[in-house]
Formats: C-alpha cells, structure tokens, sequence
DNA sequence: CATCTATATCGTAATATTGCAATATAAATA
DNA sequence: TATTTATATTGCAATATTACGATATAGATG
C-alpha cells in the first residue's frame, strides 16, 4: 500500500507529523541552520551553501514552506527566506510536554 | 535518484534528520503520545490502540526504536516499551536554539 | 512437550521521496 | 525589447516508506 493512512489519526496528530517530516532531512536541517546562522534574510544563497542542484534546494524549500516552517518574500527578482514562527511554535509545545513528561517520570520498567 | 546524500552533510544534520523523521509520521506521533498518557510501560497494548495491523505497528516501534525515541524490555513474553531520554535530548538542544532565535531575531524582511 | 500469546520478520504491492537535467518563468538591467 | 539573473516546474530514474498477510520466533502455561 505505502499510503499513510492520516485519515485515522487526528488534526493534531497528522500536523505534528507533517512539520516533524519536514525537518526530517539533513538538507532541510542546513536550510534551517544557515538561516539560523546568518541571522537575516537570505536572498538566495542557500543554493551555494548546501551540496546539492538548484532544483534539488529549490524542493526543499518548498517543503519547508508548505510546511510552515519558512517563509519567502519577493526582493527584487530574488527571494528572500527565513524561518517561520507559526511553524516552529506547533511543535515546541509537543516537545515541551515531552520533557516535561521525562524530567519527572519515576519507576518505570526500562 | 532517491539516495539522500548524507556524506555531504554533517553527522549532526543527519543525526537530527534522523530523529525528526522518525517523529514524522502519525503513527508514530500516536505512539509517543500514548507511551506519556499511560505514564508506564505498555506491554503490547500499543496495537490496540493504533488503527494499523499488528505487524505495521511492530515495523513503527523497530523505527522508534532504532532512532533512539523509545527502549523497550522483555517483561515475560510481552515486551515494554518507554521513551528513551537519550533520543529527545537531542532533539531539544536543536529546537531550544530555534526558539531563542526567533524569540530576539528582530529587522526581518520577512 | 503441545499450545497459546505476544511480537518480529518476510515478502510484496502501492505509493512517496530524493535528486537532477532540461526547461520555464519572472524580475532586473542593458 | 533582448539579455541576464534568480528561482520554480517538469519529467524521470533510483530508492525509500508504508501497509499488511503469512509466517516465524520466543516465552508462558497447561
């Protein structure tokens, strides 16, 4: 079959997994730090930076922006991107309840 | 061609694509979110709670498992599962960084 | 030891992802 | 308007993921 069968979990299940899969490549993680790292918006140097074709990062981006995490502005005949909060914000909750959860766990079999 | 390029990334990319990519997908969000609701270790439990066949369940845990998000231990014939610290530390450094970011980044474009 | 129960593995089909060359598009500039 | 520059889209091949039936395995129990 191979199709994710989302239709049985819920909103808020499927959505923590889309924003999780979106991250879940190391290209799109360097997409993240170098935006990170250069502390402003990148007008399209994020294709020098990672090892991989234009259309290849071009790809990626638009995960990352279908995803909600990056954003992309018209400057000129260049775009300009960087990290979008809405995105982020969905799953520091998650994994704050996580921790929490962790940090106080006691007794457990393994 | 399909092959993610790893070796032209770092481990630390890689390592966090791995874990974010193993969040990444409902089941296994479902999984997460019912190892914390029990607050103990579920011996099996985890397939009747899951709307996926026994097998494709036990393929999600190997994932989890893999990645280092959950441990599990022989408890009779049954098996224990928790989550595993290790695994989520990892995770957290990286998004804590993200959340201090975009808590100061000021002056964006976007 | 035979059987039951719980979990893992195998095999396979359906689908998704990754990557890039080629090409398209769109704004800027000569 | 022709050209350049920046980015997106298309098309396709290679590979990975998802799902499950069938089957294997391993401990518990009769």
């Amino acid at each position: 079959m191979g199709i994710t069968k989302s239709e049985h979990f819920t909103d808020e299940q499927n959505e923590l997994a889309t924003l999780a899969k979106a991250i879940g490549h190391p290209a799109r993680i360097a997409i993240i730090q170098h935006l990170i790292k250069v502390n402003s918006c990148v007008c399209g140097d994020i294709v020098n930076e990672l090892p991989l074709a234009q259309p290849t990062v071009s790809q990626h981006l638009k995960e990352l922006k279908n995803a909600g995490l990056i954003k992309g502005n018209f400057e000129g005949n260049a775009i300009c991107y960087c990290l979008n909060e809405e995105g982020f914000n969905k799953i520091k909750d998650f994994f704050q309840h996580i921790n929490t959860y962790l940090e106080n766990k006691k007794n457990q079999c393994c």
